[in-house]
DNA sequence: AAAGTGGTCAACCGCTGCGAG
DNA sequence: GCTCGCAGCGGTTGACCACTT
């Protein structure tokens, strides 16, 4: 039998997607969900296959993504579910809360392997080079949660990524600018939430984002809330402000 | 300062499993 | 029971970046 290829490879983009993609992506799928992955790039306008779209939705549009090093807890239990478990990567990742199996299968053959092969030794606690607080998604999470609290439903996503674009680069910015974020993300509403993560869906998730989840999962949270020392989401918002206008005409 | 080297990670490819018809 | 189409998975690649010489 020859399988049809999962996508029609002319005039379909490959390699790194842009920040265009990303908001055309996180817009269809606030609004869409994701009932059909191979349809989905079609009604969302974007020249990408399925599984491209999937991939980097899965991979890193999520917002329950945990990114940032490793804890020496994550590796010791990557490294005792790999033992039990073999290559089955998903089934880790779903042990761990926010990571994804390809993160993990990075994490894991670029050093965990290495620490495997020779004699194992617990890591001491990551310490990025700058000396800055790891990035957390965790940022993001509780600030939609402190909007939910607050929430009405009514505006589009495109408005809120517009104020998530106005607060680009808020380092240095007046203060006004992030409470227009809230304030936008307030005006949005649970609607995204419950649209993107249907019940049952993403198990953990929901309690992820209410605050349900085991304290100890996810330590550091509290001592992350703040934006100014998350790296991660100043090179989003600084990816984004290049994209004002593109945003605007959503 | 420039070139070389190695590490990291996002993304692609091809295969498998599963459900619908 | 068989075929088909889809989502999901794991292996692999290659671009980018940081570090070393």
């Amino acid at each position: 039998m020859v399988r049809a290829p999962c996508c029609e490879k002319t005039g379909l983009k490959k390699g790194p997607w842009t920040a265009e993609e990303d908001l055309i992506l996180i817009n269809f799928i606030t609004q869409n969900g994701h009932p059909n992955w191979r349809a989905l790039p079609k009604r969302a306008g974007l020249l990408r296959c399925g599984k491209s779209c999937r991939l980097r939705w899965m991979n890193y549009l999520r917002p329950d993504i945990r990114r940032g090093n490793f804890t020496p807890q994550e590796e010791d239990s990557i490294i005792q579910l790999h033992a039990q478990l073999g290559n089955k990567w998903s089934v880790i990742a779903s042990r761990l809360p926010g990571r994804t199996d390809n993160e993990i299968k990075n994490v894991w053959h670029t050093h965990l392997k290495k620490r495997v092969a020779g004699k194992y030794q617990p890591q001491p606690q990551p310490v990025t080079k700058t000396g800055e607080v790891e990035y957390s998604s965790n940022h993001f999470c509780r600030k939609v949660e402190m909007c939910s609290e607050l929430s009405s439903p009514g505006e589009s996503l495109s408005e809120v990524s517009s104020a998530i674009i106005s607060d680009a680069g808020h380092g240095g910015r007046d203060d006004a600018l992030m409470s227009d974020l809230l304030d936008k993300w307030s005006e949005m509403g649970e609607s995204f939430w419950s649209d993107v993560f249907p019940a049952g869906e993403w198990s953990g998730s929901s309690d992820f984002l209410s605050g349900n989840s085991d304290p100890d999962q996810f330590r550091f949270a509290e001592s992350e809330l703040n934006m100014e020392d998350s790296s991660f989401w100043r090179d989003v918002f600084n990816r984004a402000e290049e994209l004002t206008e593109f945003v605007d005409l959503l």
